[in-house]
DNA sequence: TCTGGGGTCCTAGGACCC
DNA sequence: TCTGGGGTCCTAGGACCC
């Protein structure tokens, strides 16, 4: 039987939630994101003052950018001063997470008071299945899918973009051909037309690095990719990534949805304002280490789960990064003993370069509940 | 003055056990 | 002493995603 699911996508999610706060910045560039960017101030004549993208200095990145600053550039994950170059007048604002929380939380509490069954998938995206609900025929797929978008509008005054597919592949990738506040209903009929046309790093799963051997291969398209030979995929990309690869160039894909996870890990990081040196910096360092392990060990307190693979991050000045970790016997979630295996980790890795990131981090997730069931079945240390 | 922070999944080698 | 596979766990790194 063929399935049909959505994929609802928040339009320019972050942009959009400081756009509630700030109508007047409505059909202006602006970008979210950076590390120590001022919260906007009220002045004397009641208008907001804002910081300009070209006013900041120091590190960080975007986390967004709305459609107007995306026309000049500028978008996810760009470097604040890079993007200060090609739009020095787009306007720049803090980060408000919770802010974004609280909106996702809305958004999805819409959702599921239609569709209670769905997948989230990040902060501003989740999959709905809606194989079993009454959407049999086209127009009843679109009246369901604008029910959805209405609630979503009427809890958030915010939009979406949906895509409908028999797949999730096919379902994410569709969402984004109509945004914002769009709807793309696909079938695996359109796949030649609608699809192939596109860049192969459209394809959910194809990044930088893939995206960039493709090329060079002579692959830029996934037509051109449907239309590769597997054994050329796979001697360029392995069996299993290989294979992968063609069926995703033809639509073909049957992960179902998941509608409920549990975590695997949990973990903390920091990006220091100026590179430390782990000998000339080291009571400073040794502070952040700590605080780190807190926050981790808070994290894990307030979600009621405890972990036995504790690990640490590092960055160096160069970028490079290595990471370090260790099992313990008993899984935790104790300050102190998090602090305690982190620092074995961190006896283990070179410590003559300047740090530009330190992160901890703690996997292999269970609840006490459950991790005292399994003790039993563990010979005894 | 390039390059955040929080995740997941995969691969691959070595240890260890049967 | 030389020679097997198979399975699981642990560790490190890397690609990818939002």
């Amino acid at each position: 039987m063929q399935r049909r699911i959505a994929h609802l996508d928040m339009d320019a999610f972050f942009a959009s939630v400081e756009l509630l706060t700030y109508p007047e910045l409505s059909g202006l560039p602006v970008a979210v994101g950076g590390r120590s960017v001022p919260q906007p101030t009220r002045q004397a004549n009641g208008s907001w003052q804002f910081m300009r993208l070209g006013e900041y200095t120091g590190r960080g990145v975007l986390t967004t950018a709305t459609y107007e600053g995306r026309a000049l550039g500028i978008h996810s994950g760009m470097g604040v001063m890079q993007a200060a170059r090609l739009a020095p007048n787009a306007i720049l604002l803090p980060a408000s997470f919770d802010a974004y929380r609280q909106a996702s939380q809305r958004f999805k509490a819409a959702v599921a008071s239609i569709t209670p069954q769905f997948e989230d998938h990040g902060i501003d995206e989740i999959y709905i299945d809606l194989t079993d609900l009454d959407s049999d025929t086209e127009s009843n797929t679109l009246a369901l899918v604008h029910r959805i978008k209405t609630a979503v509008n009427k809890a958030t005054r915010l939009t979406c973009s949906v895509g409908v597919a028999p797949n999730k592949l096919l379902a994410k990738i569709c969402s984004d051909l109509d945004k914002p506040d769009g709807i793309t209903l696909l079938t695996m009929d359109d796949v030649a037309s609608q699809l192939w046309p596109l860049p192969a790093r459209k394809i959910n799963g194809i990044g930088p690095r893939a995206g960039e051997k493709l090329a060079a291969l002579g692959i830029q398209t996934i037509g051109e990719l449907a239309r590769a030979e597997p054994i050329f995929l796979q001697q360029h990309f392995g069996r299993s990534y290989g294979h992968w690869l063609l069926e995703a160039a033809h639509g073909r894909d049957n992960r179902e949805i998941v509608t409920h996870r549990e975590p695997k890990s949990t973990s903390r990081e920091t990006t220091f304002e100026r590179d430390l040196h782990p000998r000339d910096d080291k009571a400073q360092l040794g502070e952040i280490f700590t605080a780190l392990c807190n926050r981790v060990a808070d994290d894990l307190n307030k979600k009621g789960y405890v972990g036995r693979t504790i690990g640490i991050k590092l960055r160096y000045a160069d970028f490079s990064t290595i990471t370090r970790d260790v099992t313990l016997p008993e899984a935790t979630a104790n300050a102190q003993t998090i602090r305690r295996a982190a620092g074995e980790c961190l006896r283990r890795v070179p410590l003559e370069q300047r740090l530009r990131l330190i992160g901890v981090r703690v996997g292999s997730l269970t609840t006490p509940q459950e991790d005292i069931a399994t003790q039993g079945q563990l010979p005894l240390a």
